[in-house]
This record gives structure tokens, sequence and C-alpha cells, in this order.
DNA sequence: GACGTTACTTTATGGCGTAAGGAGACGGCA
DNA sequence: TGCCGTCTCCTTACGCCATAAAGTAACGTC
């Protein structure tokens, strides 16, 4: 787990927020070298390494060879890499779309929001790696929540039901994108497949527990008969299943936002 | 993030289920001298070091030497690191209770679910680190998933419906839960309390970013309106809010389930 | 041209997981 | 009784990691 810069607060608020008040980021320093990287510029670095190789191999010798330049190069732009990673963190939010239309309704609204987040998530799985106490408190993460808020608000519930729902709604996004998200992850640093792991695991299951039906029934009759269907064969099993969590445990934590509705009328 | 074994998988299977069928674990193996360890010290011992000192700080070295040994020492009773933490994690998960009362009916059987694994995973707040997908697939873990389906299954809903509503539960409490656990280990980790944090970083962003109430009404509202009142001065801020979202987030999801329920009627 | 500042490098320290090989303990057999 | 094969546990070593410290070279100003 990544943690949040416990170095000079101050100074991270100030990268964050790309403090440009006298005494902030300096601008024309004289003497010496012109600078070749910048913030910017690494943190750019940092994403692509994380999007491609995933957090496990985000490393400041990774980040500076993709720039042409040694690990120890970055500590002059950046304090250290978990404040790197609350950069890389708060930029990759700036992606994520503020505009959705009320027009039809919150829980469409709300329901384009929860699909724009999950393909967010899949895209930048490393995100879901960050941790969330002690919050970045950069400004696309406030954002990104503002955004959310403004169609919460609209379902007409007081700030005390909200909060809950926030909750919620982004646990439930999260957690199925981290099933998916970590599944691709273990797939790409193992090199075998989803389907190549679970057929291997479930024969030995078979073999080492033969009573495997009687000790969880319940368990297999989830298995057998709940199933999502198959729409498109090139989805791995793992992934559609992560899908149905998704959506049905969305339509669930909405519906009970529909049931505090009627419940303050 | 931790994922499971990529070694033998058999080897990590018999270990798992404690495979006593001849070829399983050896018994009365005659020469050499008597083992001084035992897979269930070493697993013990690695539960120890990550309740006492967090996921981050165990090592190998750091749990053998719990026991008086050299970090490589374990590598007699254990493949590696990686099948080490899958045995802790399903070890760990013997401790949750598996009989609730459905006299009550499904709702109250489900918070006290609910409840115990909360204060589950405070106790080992380090079980939130291990990968979900590709499950560990161990005795304990089935056992548990197993008792949530008996209280799930009599609501009388489908297989097709309740999968969702696994995955949102689980979601949801797991989400509220590493909130709490994860900023137990920033203060852990960084002698910085949440309040102490809390009080700097907001302090800062007053000073860095002046026109914050204007740019994010919607969450100073939130913020102002919908706080968890102060019920007992000894717990923080953060942790009380990771509190109410949990209750409250939970009470969404069954009023979800409910509505489920009312429609197949 | 000298000087102070800055960008970036090299080197070093102390962590990690774990591969390889060696030391010593022990049961079974000669 | 002593040897042998096997087993536990150790030391050593390798290649990673973040980053502290110190050195080198580029540059604006004087």
């Amino acid at each position: 787990m990544v943690f949040a810069g416990q170095g000079d607060p101050r100074r991270s608020m100030a990268l964050l927020w790309r403090d440009e008040r006298p005494g902030g980021t300096r601008t024309r320093q004289w003497p010496g070298p012109k600078p070749a990287l910048s913030v910017e510029v690494i943190v750019r670095a940092g994403i692509a390494v994380a999007d491609a190789e995933g957090m496990a191999a985000l490393s400041m010798r990774a980040v500076g060879e993709r720039l042409g330049r040694t690990a120890m190069a970055l500590y002059t732009y950046v304090p250290g890499k978990s404040e790197l990673v609350d950069l890389m963190y708060d930029q990759v939010l700036a992606e994520l779309p503020d505009d959705y239309d009320l027009a039809a309704g919150w829980r469409a609204a709300v329901t384009s929001w929860a699909e724009d987040t999950w393909e967010f998530y899949l895209r930048h799985p490393w995100v879901l790696q960050v941790s969330q106490a002690r919050p970045v408190l950069g400004p696309h993460e406030y954002r990104a929540l503002e955004t959310l808020l403004a169609l919460l608000y609209a379902t007409g519930l007081d700030s005390a039901v909200l909060r809950p729902v926030v909750g919620a709604l982004v646990h439930v996004v999260r957690g199925a994108a981290r099933t998916v998200a970590e599944s691709r992850a273990a797939a790409a640093s193992t090199g075998v497949s989803d389907e190549d792991w679970w057929l291997a695991r479930s024969g030995m299951l078979e073999e080492v527990v033969p009573d495997f039906a009687e000790r969880f029934p319940l368990l297999v009759r989830l298995e057998t008969e709940g199933a999502a269907p198959v729409t498109d064969d090139a989805v791995p099993y793992l992934e559609r299943e992560a899908r149905a969590t998704f959506e049905g445990g969305l339509a669930v934590v909405l519906d009970g936002v529909e049931a505090a509705i009627r419940r303050t009328h």
C-alpha cells in the first residue's frame, strides 16, 4: 500500500495544486543548467509505466529510465516516490468526465457516472492501489467528488443520508473493478490466464477435497445456478462475473437510494 | 499487492487443506534432525507480525526472527512468501463465526454478519491487502462464503439475483473497513494522528486554495451538514465517518435487497 | 574569468525475496 | 559400532528497491 507523503506537507500541496503564488513553484531561476525535465513530464512518465507494467513495476529507476535519466534525477523535481504517486493519482483523475445530464433523472446520470468510473479504473488499474485514507487532496480528486455530489443532490436527499450513499457507490464500483484489475495483473505477472489458472485449481480441489459438494452445498448452488450468461466469448469468465457484480451491485444500491427517497415523502 | 503463489499449485493446495492423504503432508519422516518448527507455527508467527506491524512489515526475516530462526529456515516448510500469506489469510478467516440465527429474519442476521466481519477486518487489517482475484481457495474462505450464503438464500431470491448482492455486501464492508485500516496504518507508520494530519492539511488547503468554497460548494455542503454525530470522543473523526459509511452503506444495500424481494412477489 | 547555484550522476547504505551450498543432527542398516 | 542418506537450518550471495551523500559539470551574474 502506498501512503500519502509524510514529507513536508506544504511542498506536497504546492505540487498538487501547482501553486503559482510568490514562493510557490519557482519561475526563472537563473544560474545553473536548464532543467530538462519537469514535474509534468515525470508524472506522465510515471503514469505510463504504471499503465503499462502495473504498480508493482513502478520504481524510481523505471520512471527515470523512461526519461533517459537515473532514478536520482527525479528527486530534483519530486520529494520522493509516495509524492510522485500522489501526483500521478490526481493527474490521472483529470480524465474523469464532469458533465452529466440530469434531464433523464438522477438514476440514469449516476449510472453513466458509474460506467465511466468503471472504465476509468480498468484503464488505470493501479489507481485502485493508492490508499484512500488520508486522501491525496488534489484538485482533480475534489472535482470528481463534486461531480458525483451534483448528481446525488438531485435526489433531494439530506446530506446525512447522502454520505453513506457516496461511500457505498464508490465501494461497489471500486470493489468490482478491483477484481478485474487484480485478475489482469495476476495474469500479466504470472503468464497464466484466468481460465488456465482456474482449470488447474478446480481440478486440484476435486482431488484434495473430494467431499466439496457436501461441505459447501450453497456455494455449488450459487456457482451452477447463478453464472452470468456468456454474451462474448472473448471476455474471460472472471471478468464477466465482475461485470455482472458491478451492474447488479450498482442496481441494488440505487434501489436502496430509491427506497430512501420514498421514505422521506 | 500480494498474489496467489505461482509455484506448484498442488503443493499450495495440499498446504491449505492440510492434506492427510498418502503423499500429502508427510508423517514420521525418519532420518535427519527433528523439525523445531511447523507450518502452523510459522503461519501463526506471520499473523502475529502482520497484526502488530502491518503487511508492510511482514518479511520472511521478520517472521523468522520472531521464531528465533533465519528467514531461510522458513523455506523448509513453506514454498515462499506468497504461499505464506495465503496460508495466513485462510487461517485467520477461521475466526469468523458461522452460526447466525435466522429466527429474527434475514436482515437482522445479515446485519450481525456484517458487524462481525467489520470487526474482523479491524482486528486483522492486513487481510484487506490480500488479493481477491484468484482467490486463495482455502477451507475457511469457502466456509465464510457458505455462511453468508445461508443467510442470503433465506431471502428466497434467485441465485442470479444473489450473486451481485454478495459482491455489493462484501465490497461495502471491505471498502469501509479499508478506510479505517489504511488510516490506522498511516498513523502507525508516520507517527502522525489523523487529527493532526487533517489539521495540518486543511490549514494548508485554505492557504494554497483560497477559493475552495466557490470551486467545490457541494463538497463543503456535505462536509458541514452531513457529519456523523460525535458519540464518543475517543474515536477519531475519520473512523467515525467510516463507521457511519459502513452502517449507512449496509442499510442502503439491504434496502435494495428488500426492493428486489418485493419485486419478485 | 571567477563564483554561486543548479541539474544530474555516481556511489553507498540498508532493506527485501530467495537461490545455492554447506554444517550438523538423526534413523536405519551394515 | 560406524557409516550413509536425508533432513533442518545456516551462511553467503545476487539482484532488486528507495534514497542519503557527495561529486561533476553547466550556466547566469558579476
